[in-house]
RNA sequence: GCUGACGUAGCUCAAUUGGCAGAGCAGCUGAUUUGUAAUCAGCAGGUUACCGGUUCGAUUCCGGUCGUCAGCUCCA
């Protein structure tokens, strides 16, 4: 293997091209060329390769510093050795797992019977600081798979065993373990690489949580315990990365939501069961008229159907059988009669179509509510109003021809691009669900699904959407294109959906009459642009911070008196403003103007109007933005000009 | 559901080793009549989530239940 002596071209990223030995390393490679950056990381072929290893062939080599992904990911799968060799340290009996990097960090799963808690943070810290002041190098060590396996059965340690055979199986030839320090003496570990060059490069460490987690994601395994760290190259990274945090924290929903008024939880009424308070009554129906409108100006018909059903409904459907343990259990009557609360509103509307005899030429139908379903989700599932047992779709069901499929699938990705266009939800990542053909959670004829996977994926491709195809995230009786955006804390929500379905149809037989005058099965879409009212909120709540654009907010518009003897000019203008359809509140307390302004900047009031001696003596007000700009008075027919201005403005697409 | 942490006034948070449960904001009352992010004073507010145990005495220690949070698993 080794060509000691021989000479080996290097392509730099940058042109440069150097004659150097064989068994130079990039570090070297550094020290020659002189490289801007502060590299953490080499690049070697588009492979990480240690700054430290060995290159034996011609090779393009490029360099990464700490503040790139490949480097902060190198830098932390390191912290994430320094931190299980602390852990190991710690505790002897802890056998490692897993411990990759991750988006915002890493973490490492370890088999340890004693529980791990915060309060051993500050401990496993201590030894993860001494271990990064040894400045200690990462060594590569890589062995044929017969030394290595051995090596791994006299640890014990059947995690890493599996996680070496699983290595071979996917095709590597060699085995590496990486040593924190020198071979033989220091702690090591199993592990593909690469790392920085020694454990200072980890300039600040984090401990951050500790969790359960299972072996393969498999709840009947092995439970782990899941230490979650972060890493920097610097500490002033660290300390930014901390407050951005505590930031997005602030900007919860359920902070906000809270501060706002807009929704409360009750333990009394249960678990994942949403209050709206007024503010968020009003919030939502801002919301549920804009989409009316626009299903109504899109050829949907409003309808209305109750709460529950027979179970028979729901056999029918596929609902229970497929998902009885994530519905509330069923009512029963006396006479033995079972209702079930409604985990989707399809069925319902189903039976609506089924109710009229229907030809070619009527379809599609497309039938329309916002209505609410209940599903009894894992009580440590639940989480403010993104998941919640309780909530309400922006649902509807078209049923169309075979024929239609496209264009009907097309127009309701449409429909929800634009819903999103409005919002000015810029992130939205697009995910084609799938069936897992493996699993036998999936109603219907293989060949209709592979028929609905096709159209679906064909359309996407038409209208030029990116896409990523997901296996095993398909509802039970279709695939769907679901639109899913992500929280202020980075978890991902799935928001809007479009599902494709030839099952339904199918299992409760409904059919239209054809131009052949034959009967023929139609084919159902189901939709939601929002997914769900109370996730939605949610995330707008987010995203706007709780400051709402003037045609959404609760409160668009608050009236103060400078004093008590402007109060009644100041109620009769809120109460024109009502007259108009304004949402305006008239605060008519006698506090200091400094501290209703405060108040209402608190509320994020998108405008207040401000009422004094020069005002009612003019017939004007003076209105001051959130912004914190203040206008030149206006007089009523200026001031809903002027708000009407803002109303238009506000709105992110039409 | 699992693992861990947490649960004190409407909200945000205090309370030495187990020794009379406190503050700010909000609320109420009064005074003040205010011009662009907090006027002043007073009052009231609690079965310390709930149930049980240890103790002379429990917000504090122990057990259980419920709920919240983080992650895992799940998510029609």
């Amino acid at each position: 293997m080794t060509q000691q002596h021989d000479t080996i071209q290097i392509t730099l990223e940058d042109g440069t091209r150097l004659d150097v030995p064989s068994g130079t390393t990039p570090l070297e490679l550094v020290e020659r060329a002189g490289v801007d950056v502060e590299p953490v990381i080499a690049v070697v072929d588009g492979e990480l390769w240690d700054l430290t290893r060995p290159l034996e062939r011609d090779a393009t080599v490029g360099f990464r510093d700490a503040q790139s992904e490949e480097g902060l990911y190198a830098l932390r799968h390191s912290a994430a050795h320094v931190m299980a060799e602390a852990i190991c340290r710690l505790w002897p009996d802890a056998k490692l797992a897993y411990g990759p990097p991750t988006e915002n960090g890493f973490y490492y799963d370890i088999y340890l019977e004693e529980p791990i808690s915060s309060d051993d943070f500050p401990r496993i810290q201590k030894e993860m600081q001494k271990i990064i002041a040894e400045k200690r190098p990462f060594t590569r060590v890589e062995l044929p798979p017969e030394v290595a396996m051995d090596r791994l059965r006299e640890e014990d340690n059947k995690y890493k065993l599996d996680n070496a055979e699983r290595a071979l199986e996917a095709g590597d030839g060699v085995l590496s373990f990486y040593v924190t320090g020198t071979p033989g003496e220091n702690w090591e570990d199993l592990c593909r690489g690469p790392h920085v060059p020694h454990t200072g490069y980890i300039g600040a460490p984090k401990v951050m949580s500790v969790a359960a987690s299972h072996w393969h994601g498999d709840v009947n395994s092995d439970q782990f315990q899941r230490v979650y760290g972060t890493a920097f190259r610097t500490k002033a990274e660290l300390k930014e990365y901390l407050n951005r945090l505590e930031a997005a924290k602030q900007r919860d929903h359920r902070v906000v939501g809270q501060k706002l008024g807009l929704f409360t939880i009750d333990e009394q009424v249960g678990p994942g069961l949403i209050l709206w308070k007024p503010r968020g009554g009003r919030l939502r129906q801002v919301l549920q008229d804009f989409l009316t409108g626009e299903l109504v100006r899109r050829g949907y018909q409003v309808v209305f159907t109750p709460h529950i059903g027979k179970i028979d409904l729901y056999k029918t459907s596929g609902h229970y059988p497929f998902y009885a343990d994530s519905q509330f259990p069923p009512i029963s009557l006396e006479d033995g009669e079972q209702y079930l609360l409604k985990p989707m509103n399809c069925p319902h509307h189903i039976k609506i179509f089924a109710s009229d005899h229907y030809s070619y030429r009527d379809l599609p139908i497309r039938l329309a509510e916002f209505g609410t379903v209940y599903r009894f989700e894992q009580s440590g599932e639940l989480q403010g109003m993104t998941r919640v047992r309780g909530f309400t779709q922006d649902d509807a069901h078209i049923f169309c021809t075979p024929e239609q499929v496209r264009d009907e699938f097309r127009a309701t990705v449409e429909l929800v691009q634009f819903v999103f266009r409005t919002f000015g939800f810029d992130d939205v990542s697009i995910r084609l669900s799938l069936r897992d053909p493996n699993s036998d959670k999936y109603a219907g004829d293989p060949a209709l699904w592979d028929r609905a996977e096709r159209e679906l994926r064909e359309v996407l491709e038409d209208m030029g959407i990116d896409f990523r195809a997901e296996e095993g995230e398909a509802a039970f009786y279709g695939p769907k294109v679901d639109f899913v955006v992500r929280d202020v804390i980075g978890r991902r929500w799935q928001l809007g959906t479009v599902q494709l379905d030839y099952n339904l149809p199918e299992r409760f037989g409904i059919q239209y009459i054809g131009a052949d005058n034959q009967a023929h099965r139609p084919v159902m879409i189901h939709r939601a642009p929002f997914g769900s009212m109370e996730r939605f909120v949610a995330i707008l709540i987010e995203h706007y911070n709780g400051a709402f654009p003037y045609w959404l907010a609760p409160e668009q518009v608050r009236v103060l008196p400078v004093s008590d003897k402007h109060a009644e000019y100041a109620a009769d203008l809120g109460r024109r403003l009502i007259d108009r359809g304004v949402r305006a509140e008239t605060d008519l307390r006698s506090e200091t103007l400094s501290k209703k302004i405060r108040e209402a900047q608190k509320m994020k009031i998108p405008v207040m109007l401000i009422v004094g001696d020069q005002e009612v003596e003019s017939g004007t007000a003076s209105p001051r933005l959130r912004s914190g700009e203040q206008l030149d008075a206006l007089d009523w027919a200026a001031l809903l000009a002027f708000l009407d201005e803002q109303d238009r403005d506000s709105r992110g697409s039409v």
